[in-house]
DNA sequence: ACCTGAACACCGTTCAAGT
DNA sequence: ACCTGAACACCGTTCAAGT
C-alpha cells in the first residue's frame, strides 16, 4: 500500500526553488528587503525556514543572486523589426517598470556581484546596435551608456528625489522619457 | 581639584558624530557594509556599541542616513569659470571616483530616502546648466539624466560587469568618458 | 552629559534527526 | 529526498545603572 502523503503536502504545492524565488519577491515588493528574513521566507511559503537550504544550499546569498537574476535580466528584443532607437526605446521604458516595480531589488541590482544577469541584458543592447548598422566601439559604449542610464534614473525615482522646493510635482515619466531621448539621440 | 579622565578617555579623541561617520565610513570601504555592525563599529571607537546611540539616537538608520550624506552630498562648482560643459565634465569625474571609492555605500545611496545628500547635488548641476545660457526645462532634464548616467555607470562598474567573454579588459575610464560625451553632448 | 552591562527579541546557519 | 527542531553565534535596540 502506498504511503499517504501528509495533509499538509496535499493542499500545497511542493517546495521549488522557483516558488521561493517568488516568494521573496513578494515579501520585498510588499514590505521592503530589510524584512526579507528567511524566517519569514519560510512562513509565506508554510515550511521551516531551514528547508529552504535544501533547494538553495548557498542560503541567502544564492536567495539574494536568485532575486537579481530575476529582475535584471530582460533583454531587449534582437530580432524585432524597426529602427533600433525605437526598439531600444519600447526595451528602456519597460526596463525602467521593471526596476520600478521592484524597487526594493534595486540595491541588489546595483552591487551585488551576479554578472550573469546584466550581462544578457548589456549584450542584447549592444546586438539591437550593432543590427541597426553602428559601429561596434559605438555600439559598445551606447548600450553602456544606455543601462547605466535607465538603472541610475530609475535609482533616482525610487529614492524620490525632489529637485525643487516648488509646488509642481515632478513628472518623472515625462522626464525619463526626455533623459531617454537625450542618450538615445546622442549616438550616432 | 580637578578630577582626571580615565586614562582611556585621555588617549582617545571623544565620541561625535563625525568620528562616527568615519569609522563606519572605514569599516564599509574596507570589509564591505555587510560587515558594518553597531557591535563592530563600537570596537572601531574602542566604545561599547550602545554609546552610539547616545550621538545617533535613531541607531542604525541615522547611521546609514549619514553615510549616505557624506559620500552623495558632492555639488558641482557653481562659481567655476569655463564652459559649462567643461565643469559638468570634471564633476561627472570626479563625483565617478567618489561613488566607486565607497562602492560599499552604493546600495544605499540608490535606496535610502534620504532627500537631501542628491537634492543639493542635482540642484548644483542645474545651476550649472542655468548660469551656461541652457533653459531652465532642458536643464533640469539635463541635470537628472547626468546625475542618472553617473550613478548607474558606477553601479555597473562596481559589479563589474564583463560584457564579453573575450580576453580585452572593459576600460572603464574610456567607456565612462565617452558615454559622459555622449550625454554631455546630446544637451543643446 | 556620556558611557556601560545586562537583557530581549530577533537573525543566518549547522547539524543530527525524523519520515 | 525532503523537511524539522534544537542549538550556536551573532544582530539591533531598550533600559537601568554608573561616573
Amino acid at each position: 500500500m502506498v504511503r499517504q502523503p501528509s495533509i499538509n503536502a496535499q493542499h500545497r504545492a511542493p517546495l521549488s526553488t522557483e516558488r521561493i524565488i517568488e516568494a521573496a519577491l513578494r515579501i520585498v515588493d510588499g514590505q521592503g528587503l530589510a524584512r526579507l528574513t528567511m524566517r519569514r521566507l519560510g512562513d509565506a511559503l508554510e515550511v521551516e525556514a531551514m528547508a529552504i537550504y535544501h533547494h538553495l544550499p548557498r542560503g541567502k546569498e544564492q536567495l539574494l543572486d536568485g532575486l537579481v537574476a530575476h529582475v535584471a535580466s530582460a533583454p531587449a528584443d534582437t530580432a524585432a523589426q524597426g529602427a533600433w532607437r525605437d526598439v531600444l526605446r519600447a526595451w528602456a521604458t519597460d526596463y525602467r517598470t521593471r526596476l520600478l516595480t521592484h524597487a526594493g531589488v534595486l540595491p541588489l541590482v546595483v552591487t551585488r556581484r551576479n554578472p550573469a544577469a546584466l550581462t544578457t541584458t548589456v549584450a542584447s543592447l549592444r546586438e539591437v546596435l550593432r543590427r541597426g548598422g553602428v559601429p561596434e566601439d559605438t555600439a559598445a559604449v551606447a548600450a553602456h551608456t544606455l543601462l547605466g542610464y535607465v538603472i541610475g534614473h530609475a535609482a533616482l525615482e525610487a529614492r524620490g528625489t525632489v529637485e525643487d522646493g516648488a509646488d509642481r510635482a515632478t513628472d518623472w515619466n515625462a522626464r525619463f522619457a526626455a533623459g531617454l531621448d537625450l542618450v538615445i539621440g546622442g549616438v550616432r
